[in-house]
DNA sequence: TAGTGGTCTAGACCACGAC
DNA sequence: TCGTGGTCTAGACCACTAA
């Protein structure tokens, strides 16, 4: 409509129709069905797909949820949960509010192969249970977990011991495995078509990935794990003691 | 061309040139010039738009960068650093690795008002210095930081002390000010506008947003400082240990 | 069947950068 | 001046949901 023949478009429509839905977010709670994109498109005078590009964008980070059929619905940030808590001085590792159950999608011990082998510290002939799920807080998927661990360590070990509980309490107790130290990369990361799917989130959109390397009080590797958490979900709040013996 | 006239796109095109693209970006080395648009388009039999959307998914995320009038490149990961250390079992505040400098944005003392007040455990009439920074690792902007802290620690402080150095460092050395602890929120975002010029990255880039309330070894709240970090040239390391005493 | 979001196209015009 | 990316449009057709 109004391409701007000469003035220069200081902000571009996509911006200026995403921050107006941004405040239509903000106004409404969540779960509100928003109008057509037809209709949208109409009332605020763009063509759909930049309407859509805007869409895309707030769909990504969660702000709305897109359903193929039925609408597009409000998701307020607000309802995104503070999950984590700290142990001491602890990143912690896994996050204890909410209800949390997993779903197991695959469970399966094969030899480690050499770059497995190296993570674990094994040797390469050596079995390795991999164990991938998804983790649901109140039934809604939070992350995905895919495990590595020495099958040797864990004989007996079945699938379904990894849908409820805590997996290092269950190594303690039935395994008398003591977790004693790890260390682990958190860097952002978007997801996958795969992923994306498992998660319930749009492809492209914001995670956080962890890749934690376990040891215990003996000195064993005891796992690797990479996961993925949703990044409209999660957060990670830490408490820092600061070292002031050197610079 | 092919609308898939009674087929199903089992995959979306938009998906198969994005796939397309990052293989190429795997074969090529960073830095690399891609076919204009157009070509491109044309070449992988796909309209503009659609290989633009592609192009757009993997901007973000700074595999490729696109500059108005000359081109796109690649940008391979590998070259994002890893650069926080860590001392002990903390999460490390300032990284140590490549030359950190600052370009200060803002250096203003203003009463305090309630939010700020609050944070920083002053009346809300005490003046607060706010310091707004872009950090730069090498000369490129690696992070927005924002730091609130009571105006009457700092007696003295210029905008050119925050340009260089350990800011930590600096509290210890002029200010005798030891710092202790913190209490620190982690969580993926993305860029706005402003956030995304500062960084030179496109909007709506994932970012890791840090929020740290700073106390030192008397009890003081030293500072609340907000910063956003680079997805694509940041990751966090830490090592973790595991409190045994409970479940 | 009707209405919604999902995908894609062809082409227009603007703004920036190098020549 | 020309080639590049930046933005936007109008409209087609598909796929899913619900009545």
């Amino acid at each position: 409509m109004d391409q701007a023949p000469a003035r220069q478009p200081i902000t571009a429509k996509r911006d200026r129709v995403r921050h107006y839905l941004m405040d239509v977010i903000e106004r409404s709670g969540p779960g509100t069905l928003l109008p057509p994109e037809r209709d949208l498109a109409l009332e605020l005078g763009v063509s759909r797909p930049t309407l859509r590009a805007a869409i895309e964008d707030l769909s990504r980070i969660g702000l709305l949820v897109r359903q193929h059929g039925r609408g597009t619905f409000t998701h307020s940030p607000k309802v995104s949960q503070e999950l984590t808590g700290t142990a001491s001085n602890a990143l912690a590792v896994p996050p204890a509010e909410g209800n949390w159950t997993s779903r197991v999608l695959k469970f399966v011990r094969a030899p480690a192969g050499a770059p497995r082998a190296n993570r674990l510290n094994i040797s390469p002939a050596q079995p390795v249970l991999r164990v991938e799920r998804v983790r649901l807080v109140d039934g809604v998927p939070m992350a995905i977990e895919r495990i590595d661990l020495p099958a040797a360590l864990v004989p007996e070990l079945r699938a379904r011991d990894m849908e409820t509980g805590n997996f290092y309490q269950l190594l303690r107790e039935r395994y008398e495995i003591v977790v004693a130290d790890a260390v682990q990369i958190i860097e952002p990361s978007v997801t996958d078509e795969r992923e994306a799917a498992l998660l319930g989130v749009p492809v492209f959109a914001p995670v956080l990935m962890f890749e934690r390397t376990t040891r215990d009080t003996t000195g064993r590797t005891v796992e690797f794990a990479r996961s993925l958490y949703r990044g409209d979900r999660y957060r990670i709040t830490s408490k820092l003691r600061f070292d002031n013996t050197s610079g």
